[in-house]
DNA sequence: TAAATCCTGTCA
DNA sequence: TGACAGGATTTA
């Protein structure tokens, strides 16, 4: 989504923007965040975790969060009515950028240079593609824990950017079953689940999206991963990898997807 | 550390 | 009608 948009509006200029449902605007209000941020060039635009963040000007941040059921879309003004948009940035070029979210657990923020307000984005783990995503720190990090491994993935600080669908396909890939006790993995299995994460990532990434139920591109377009998947919403299986299978169960209030058979 | 909460749509 | 949903924070 993010490299979608930084090839088709660096640069744009915001021009006007309406904010439909108020508690979209996660920081700071929504008259503040309108004000600031209408008249103001889209100087670049960048991820961390989960948070798309614009670069402004004078160090400042505009970011969207897309929560469960955002989509991000960039249409042509006026153009064909979406279902459930939340706000909309008008930009220069005859374009606009729409927040349709159903569920409204999408968020945008506002962040000024220098300011007291510590914005999300900025209490993530590591960028699990990058490099500061290294076996030694991971391990660190479960070492002690004693929650299920499935939500130690799930929460941001770990690492950034997993949600529930990545978080049980990498750890089918790792052969890792959902309930171990984080603190409890070996040496071995913490590095399988590393480049497990990572080639789960990239493969989504390249798939452009996994389109289980909502997600779609910037253009509104599905992505093709949700036919990669290997485990999630794939019970009872069978399970390509041997044959078992594949069941669903709870973990920390999430749906959790594995194989009962080659997850240990 | 689990459950409740914020929300509304979809599907069995 | 009830269960469930790609998230994350707050409360118990």
């Amino acid at each position: 989504m993010v490299r979608d948009l930084r090839a088709r509006i660096t640069g744009r200029v915001i021009e006007d923007v309406e904010i439909y449902w108020d508690r979209t605007v996660g920081y700071p209000s929504p008259d503040r965040l309108v004000s600031e941020i209408q008249g103001r060039p889209i100087r670049g635009i960048t991820r961390r975790g989960k948070f798309a963040l614009f670069d402004m000007d004078e160090g400042a941040t505009f970011a969207v969060h897309r929560g469960m059921t955002g989509s991000l879309l960039l249409r042509n003004r006026g153009e064909a009515d979406d279902r459930f948009v939340r706000a909309r940035l008008g930009l220069d070029a005859d374009v606009e950028l729409r927040l349709d979210d159903a569920r409204k657990f999408g968020r945008l923020y506002w962040r000024k240079r220098g300011e007291t307000w510590v914005p999300p984005w900025e209490k993530l783990g590591p960028e699990p593609l990058s490099d500061e995503f290294q076996s030694e720190t991971f391990a660190h990090r479960l070492s002690k824990r004693k929650a299920a491994i499935k939500t130690v993935l799930l929460n941001q600080q770990i690492v950034a950017g997993l949600g529930n669908i990545y978080a049980d396909e990498s750890l089918f890939l790792a052969g890792i079953h959902p309930t171990r006790m984080a603190g409890t993995l070996l040496p071995a299995e913490i590095e399988r689940l590393r480049t497990s994460v990572q080639s789960v990532l990239s493969k989504a990434i390249g798939g452009r999206g996994t389109t289980f139920s909502t997600y779609r591109d910037i253009d509104g377009e599905p992505g093709s991963n949700q036919h990669a998947l290997m485990v999630f919403q794939r019970q009872p299986g069978p399970c390509d990898r041997c044959g078992g299978r594949i069941t669903r169960i709870v973990v920390g209030g999430r749906g959790t997807h594995f194989c009962i058979d080659c997850q240990r």
